[in-house]
DNA sequence: ATAGGGTTAG
C-alpha cells in the first residue's frame, strides 16, 4: 500500500516539477538553474523516483553552487541515497556535510525522512550520533516511532527525554498522547495528562482532540466526556474526536446527539465528522440513520462523499446483511474501489456465507493480505467446505504469506504485558495458565461449546480446540484476572478483531466472575458484564 | 541566497 503511494506521488510531483522532461534531462536542465529551491524541487522528484543518476548529478552541482549545507538539500539527498540503497553514499555525504558546519536541522530533516520510510532503526542510530537534539529532534523521534506502529518506543524516548535537558513541548504532548491513545493504556494516559498539565501546557484544538481520544481509546468515554464539556467547541477536529471515540464504544445515539449540538453551536461538519457518524450507525445495525446521514452528507453540507465514506457504507450495509445493497454501493461509486472495500463486502459474505458474492470480491482485490485469505478461508470453513478452504490455505503457503498472529496486551500497575497466540514466554506463565484451564474448565461445566468450525488448520478437533483455547485475548485476560483483585474491572487491547469463540467465552466468563471485562479490538470496544456484551453479538 | 515537528479517519 505504502509502496502504490509513493508511486502515485512520483508521477504527480515529477510531471508538476518538473515538466520540463520531455525536453530536457534533469541534469542538463540544472545546468541552466543556480536558484536552489528550483535545485530542490528537481531533487526531490529524483528521490521520489528512486532517480540515482540524475541525483548524482545533483549532488555535484549542489557542492558547485556552494550549497553544501543546505538543510533541505541536504537532507533530499541523503534519503534519496537511502532509497536507492547506497547507504554509504549517504553516510559519507553526512560525514562531509557536518566537518563543513553541523547543523540540527540537517539531522532532523534527515530523520523525518527516515521515520516516512519506515526506517526507524536507523533514525535512531542518527539520534544517538548527533552531538545536539533539539526538541524537534526529540519530537521527531517520538512522533516516528508513533507512526510506525511503535508506541511503547515512542514513551521511552519520552521518559528519556524527560531525564534530557530538553523540555517536552505541546508537539511532543500530541504524539506521546497518541501513542498512549493507540496503546490503550490508561495509566500511562494519566500519567501523560498530570504532567502536561504540571508543565501548564495551554491546551489548543489539536490537544484537546487528542487528548479525547486518548482518553476514549483507554476506555474512559467518560472522561473524554468531561474533557470535551470543557474544551473550546469552536474547532471541528474536538468535535470529531468526540464522535468517533462514541461510535468506538458502540453508542450511537450519543454520537448523533453530539452531532446535532453541532448545528446549534453554529459548527459546520467536514468528511471525518461523517466518517463517525456513519461508522457509529453501521457498528450498531442503524441502516435507516446511516442512509439518512449519508445522503444528508451532500443534500445538506454539500460534502462530496469520499471513498472512506463508501467503505463504511458498504460494510454498514454489509453488516446487516443487505449484499445486495452492498454491491448496489460499489458499482454507483463514482470512484475506483480499492482493496478496503472489497474487503468489506468480503467480510459480509464471510458473516453471511455468500461464496459466490465473496470470491467476486476476493477477485477485484489487487492485493490480498494475510487477512483476506482468512476471511476466505473462514468463509468456506462456515459452509463446511473443506476442500476449498484447503485450496486457499495451500495458495497461502505457496505464497509464503503466514496468518498474522493476534497479539493482546493488558496494562498493570503502569506496565504492558504483550501475549502471542499460545504465549509461554511471560514470566508468570505458569500461574496464568493455571488460572486459564480453571476457567476453561468452569466454562465447560456450565455447558460452554468451543466453537471450533473457523479455525484455519487442517488439525483434529482437539487439537483446533486447543488452539481457541489459547487466543491472545484469553492469555491476557487470564493474566489479569491472576493480578487484580476480584471484582476489578479489566481492560484489554488486541491487534485483531476479537473471534467469536473468544467472545462468547468471555461473556460467560463476566458472568461467573462478576466482573466487568472490556476489549478493545481493531475496530470498538467489546464491554462484557453479566453475561452480555455492549456490542450486543453485532460487530 | 538556507530550515525542521503535532489531532480526529472506512
Amino acid at each position: 500500500m505504502l509502496r502504490n503511494g509513493v508511486k502515485k506521488l512520483t508521477l504527480q510531483t515529477s510531471s508538476a516539477a518538473i515538466g520540463f522532461t520531455s525536453l530536457l534531462s534533469a541534469p542538463d536542465f540544472l545546468h541552466y538553474s543556480r536558484d536552489h529551491r528550483t535545485v530542490y524541487k528537481v531533487l526531490e522528484a529524483c528521490r521520489l523516483s528512486s532517480d540515482y543518476k540524475a541525483a548524482s548529478a545533483i549532488h555535484t552541482r549542489i557542492f558547485k553552487l556552494g550549497y553544501g549545507t543546505y538543510p533541505s538539500l541536504v537532507a533530499s539527498l541523503v534519503s534519496t541515497y537511502l532509497q536507492c540503497d547506497r547507504l554509504l553514499l549517504a553516510r559519507k555525504l553526512l560525514d562531509q556535510v557536518f566537518r563543513l558546519d553541523f547543523n540540527v536541522v540537517i539531522v532532523n530533516l534527515v530523520i523525518e525522512h527516515l521515520m516516512g520510510l519506515g526506517e526507524y532503526g536507523f533514525a535512531k542510530k542518527c539520534f544517538h550520533k548527533t552531538p545536539v537534539q533539539d526538541v524537534i529532534t526529540w519530537n521527531l523521534m517520538i512522533g516516528g516511532y508513533v507512526r510506525n506502529g511503535r508506541f511503547e518506543e515512542a514513551l521511552s524516548f519520552f521518559r528519556e527525554m524527560l531525564d534530557s535537558n530538553v523540555e517536552p513541548d505541546k508537539f511532543t504532548f500530541a504524539s506521546v498522547m497518541t501513542g498512549c491513545a493507540r496503546l490503550g493504556a490508561i495509566n500511562h494516559a494519566l500519567w501523560v495528562h498530570r504532567l502536561m498539565t504540571e508543565k501548564e501546557i495551554e491546551l489548543n484544538p489539536i490537544l484537546s482532540s487528542a487528548l479525547i481520544d486518548m482518553y476514549s481509546k483507554c476506555g474512559r468515554i467518560q472522561t473524554a466526556k468531561e474533557v470535551f464539556n470543557s474544551a473550546d467547541h469552536s474547532d471541528v477536529s474536538i468535535w470529531n474526536a468526540m464522535i468517533n471515540g462514541l461510535a468506538a464504544h458502540g453508542l450511537p445515539f450519543d454520537a448523533i446527539a453530539v452531532f446535532s449540538k453541532m448545528e446549534v453551536e453554529n459548527i459546520f461538519p467536514d468528511s471525518i465528522t461523517f466518517i463517525g457518524i456513519l461508522t457509529a450507525c453501521s457498528h450498531s445495525g442503524l441502516v435507516e440513520e446511516g442512509r439518512k446521514y449519508f445522503n444528508l452528507m451532500s443534500s445538506r453540507y454539500s460534502i462530496e462523499p469520499q471513498i472512506e465514506h463508501y467503505g463504511v457504507m458498504v460494510d454498514l450495509f454489509g453488516r446487516a446483511g443487505l449484499l445486495e445493497e452492498a454491491y448496489a454501493v460499489i458499482e454507483a461509486m463514482p470512484v475506483e474501489p480499492d482493496v478496503v472495500i472489497w474487503r468489506a463486502l468480503l467480510s459480509a459474505c464471510r458473516i453471511y456465507r455468500k461464496p459466490k458474492l465473496g470470491e467476486v470480491a476476493i477477485a477485484n482485490m489487487s492485493c490480498l493480505k494475510s487477512g483476506d485469505y482468512v476471511l476466505l478461508s473462514n468463509m468456506y470453513c462456515s459452509m463446511k467446505r473443506w476442500e476449498s478452504a484447503e485450496g486457499v490455505r495451500e495458495l497461502m503457503k505457496k505464497k509464503g504469506i503466514r496468518k498474522i498472529r493476534g497479539r493482546s496486551w493488558i496494562e498493570l500497575g503502569g506496565v504492558i504485558h504483550r501475549f502471542k497466540a499460545g504465549d509461554r514466554s511471560h514470566p508468570e506463565t505458569e500461574g496464568l495458565y493455571k488460572v486459564l484451564d480453571g476457567l476453561i474448565q468452569r466454562a465447560k461445566l456450565e455447558g460452554f461449546l468451543p466453537q471450533t468450525d473457523l479455525v484455519l488448520m487442517d488439525i483434529s478437533e482437539e487439537e483446533k480446540e486447543g488452539n481457541l483455547n489459547h487466543h491472545s485475548e484469553k492469555l491476557a485476560l487470564a493474566y489479569g484476572i491472576l493480578k487484580t483483585s476480584p471484582g476489578r474491572e479489566i481492560m484489554i487491547s488486541k491487534n485483531l478483531r476479537i473471534c467469536h469463540d473468544c467472545h462468547n467465552w468471555i461473556k460467560l466468563v463476566s458472568k461467573l466472575l462478576i466482573r466487568v471485562i472490556i476489549v478493545r479490538d481493531r475496530i470498538r470496544f467489546h464491554r462484557f458484564e453479566g453475561g452480555s456484551c455492549s456490542c450486543e453479538d453485532y460487530w
